[in-house]
DNA sequence: ACCTGAACACCGTTCAAGT
DNA sequence: ACCTGAACACCGTTCAAGT
């Protein structure tokens, strides 16, 4: 990064996010964020009050980069708006998954997201209950799944699933099922982990659409 | 802890957990494990190569204890068993949530327990698409589930939930939503949180019945 | 007002030295 | 064989000093 312009809040958490992007989150020291700005360590005080306050600003900073629909969108689309922007962002900046639902106090970003998805629901004739439902199902599917697909051995580059295959296959004794799912999916062509983001996104959207139907009939 | 008897990896590691439970993962040092033994730091690498094989270690740690039924429960029950087991070890040493599925290269504890799983949903007649989209659906709910819950600021003690509508009812106009929410769930009584879990568990595991019934039927 | 250098109390890790 | 003390290159943070 360039030296030039003045130091500003900003440009220090995005300075903190570039070096998370590169180096991991145990990547991220004042020192090591300062050096990305031409500055030493100690220059950030000036801007964030200590390391935790910067945590805190960079958790907001990708909350801030989910896409959210417009409080009067329909609430299927918005919610799988939301969910796939959020596994977007998860997947390209992998330390903030943990990051934002692991800081200690909720953000005003973080709740100011939560009162809008709560209000595409109210909007459609959710009850509290129902609404908190999907909510908080919808919410923990994309967190989890966001948090091993990231992890995992698949898809970073195109030949990793057949490099896993390889590392479980040889011991099919040790793995048997294992084995058997990867071989069956794998030679059935066109199949690609990824994809069950959006079984299982509308396997539950599914499962919602049907309680609010029949909290409609009722 | 004691300094009584010889150290070993496994003395090692659970005093590992202990200061991961009692100060956090942040608080897992060579010379902070090392104190909770009554010895110095250095002496661990005789036991463990590194501290990232340390951690290594209390990831298969926390995962030996998620409850794993029999290769010949039924799926349901197993899933259901299986689920809040893993639920309440996430609860109980929240540090391990996020580490068992980001250590770099997935553990012979973590395979062992997904070849268990698609044991199970094999033997019950499913295919190899449906029961990766069970497995992972599952899977990434119970995850992003306790990765919320236990740092939501529901729940640790009775009368969080009253500060948090607190926090939030205040400012109606900011979140009108979420007051909404928190009101209408408050005031119907017997509502809590955690619930949620099992009814989100059981949205998702009658939606892959009625998949699972609906290939039996074709 | 903003940046810096030295300092403090910590880290993970290596290694020669003790028993 | 197992444990230790000193040492190295790092941390976050404070603070007096520079501009």
């Amino acid at each position: 990064m360039s030296r030039r312009g003045t130091l500003t809040r900003e440009r220090v958490i995005a300075a903190a996010a570039a070096v998370a992007d590169r180096s991991g989150l145990a990547g991220v020291s004042m020192r090591s964020v300062g050096g990305e700005l031409g500055v030493e360590g100690m220059s950030l005080y000036h801007h964030v009050s200590s390391k935790d306050a910067l945590l805190d600003a960079l958790a907001e900073w990708a909350i801030a980069k989910i896409d959210l629909p417009p409080p009067d969108a329909p609430w299927r689309e918005a919610m799988e708006t939301r969910a796939r922007s959020a596994r977007a962002v998860f997947v390209a900046h992998p330390w903030s998954i943990a990051m934002i639902e692991s800081r200690p106090a909720p953000s005003a970003a973080l709740l100011t997201h939560h009162d809008r998805v709560l209000g595409w629901l109210f909007a459609a004739g959710f009850t509290a209950p129902l609404a908190t439902l999907a909510f908080s199902t919808v919410d923990a599917f994309v967190y989890g799944f966001a948090l091993s697909e990231t992890n995992l051995p698949f898809q970073p580059n195109p030949g990793a699933e057949a490099d896993f295959a390889a590392t479980v296959s040889p011991d099919p004794g040790a793995y048997p099922n294992l084995s058997r799912s990867l071989t069956e999916l794998l030679s059935s062509g066109d199949y690609t982990y990824p994809s069950e983001f959006d079984n299982g996104l509308t396997l539950i959207l599914d499962a919602i659409q049907a309680q609010l139907d029949a909290t409609r009939v009722a």
